[in-house]
DNA sequence: TGCAAAATAGAACGATCGTTCGTTTTATTT
DNA sequence: AAATAAAACGAACGATCGTTCTATTTTGCA
């Protein structure tokens, strides 16, 4: 069940594909790599071919003859965001007993990536007031992204509910709502005012959520259903 | 008790102040008004004082000559925010009885204008992913004023325990941190996924929230006695 | 009413933006 | 190796940006 509906287009990454990677695609995922880097730094609205031609070193049109317009570049860039977070986030998860552990690895992951965003800047972030209320293939691109993220969150959530980890009367939406939430905050409260134990909290109220939808919260998780390997959530680093 | 520690430099509103406006004064006031309304469409960054002169039916110049620097127009802009946030979210609340019902009334006024918001655009928040890296004394404004609301919110909720509505073990920068994020959800989902019932969600998890952290939420008559011990105070340290 | 001061306009600046076009360099294939 | 296709360059475009400068108009006060 793979997370992916996110179509791949042209190749961003030098792996795969029997055929050895031509030259413009190596370069191209280069190019999409740095802008990668400028995207989640300055958002994908600040990302300019000029500023991206300098860092890859290369002529302004040299980069622009790969997307053929900004907004695929633009559009580029979040595919490849959406290609990481899912090998980051969601993948490793799926290697993790389905419930309540899954879960748990899920939103592990996610605080991970989050946590290291915090000096990096995550676009799924600042794309969503960037393009909130603009029209157009990025904003789709970009929300498409985010929902595939949420629909395995809901998903998971789900499982919980029928193998006994969370209350079945628990509502999916409420519940990601209110993650989401710590997650947003987090990226708040820590990367721009500057607020130290934000990652702490975040981590307190998911376990806080889990408490009052029902899940046993005590020390290593006990299901009742039998799950092997009870794995909780790897105390990453704070 | 005032909110404000902002300090307000010229006249941005037309009352007060015993002499009649000057014809200056009351033009940048519709000058930082018509911003405000550009600002939180497109952001701070997108806010462009050619637009702005068309807007107004100005020349370039003459808006520009009202603030001498575009970043100057920006903190003008953001001090307008915060006087408008003070007026409809703050002073509203300091009428209510203290104690939770004031809490709930700045929550439900912060509600209100998110709600609003979920048009409209709110700079707090697009701000924030717009100058979370940047240094600089738009930032420095707009994070101040942001501080200033969530130090009343804290103590609002010191208020709470003295008065016993909540437990007074109760972390403030943590219950306000699982607030905050359901305003950034809110805005998240609403404007951006446009996820409907995304109000009463962020109304839901509010409830979630008191009921955790020992109000008396009335109707389910939940005693929520005991659990002293199962209450957590997680892991400090960043 | 007259005059200084304040407010606004207008034109131009250097910079940067995304994009186009023709050319030249580099890869790949025959 | 020559022939062909792909990739990268360099210069220029029109537009827009914030800003500066000098006029011109409007305002407020004597």
């Amino acid at each position: 069940m793979p997370l992916t509906p996110v179509p791949r287009s042209a190749a961003a990454s030098p792996s795969r594909s029997g055929r050895a990677l031509h030259k413009g695609q190596q370069t191209k995922a280069a190019i999409v790599e740095a802008a990668l880097g400028l995207a989640t730094q300055i958002g994908l609205e600040g990302l300019s071919i000029g500023a991206l031609a300098e860092v890859t070193r290369m002529s302004k049109s040299g980069v622009f003859a790969h997307f053929g317009s900004r907004e695929e570049l633009q559009i580029s860039v979040i595919r490849e965001y959406h290609t990481r977070f899912e090998e980051e986030v969601f993948y490793p998860a799926m290697k993790v007993a389905r419930g309540l552990p899954r879960l748990r690895a899920m939103f592990a992951n996610w605080m991970k990536r989050t946590s290291a965003e915090i000096d990096s800047g995550c676009i799924y972030i600042s794309g969503a007031v960037e393009f909130d209320d603009r029209a157009g293939p990025v904003r789709d691109a970009l929300a498409s992204s985010v929902q595939t993220w949420h629909a395995a969150m809901k998903r998971a959530l789900t499982t919980c509910k029928e193998e006994g980890h969370l209350r079945d009367d628990v509502n999916e939406e409420q519940m990601l709502f209110e993650i989401h939430g710590l997650i947003l905050a987090l990226h708040y409260e820590a990367r721009f005012l500057k607020n130290p134990g934000s990652i702490a909290r975040a981590n307190a109220g998911f376990d806080n959520i889990l408490r009052l939808y029902g899940a046993d919260t005590r020390s290593p998780a006990k299901p009742l259903k039998a799950s092997k390997a009870t794995r909780s959530q790897p105390r990453s680093k704070e």
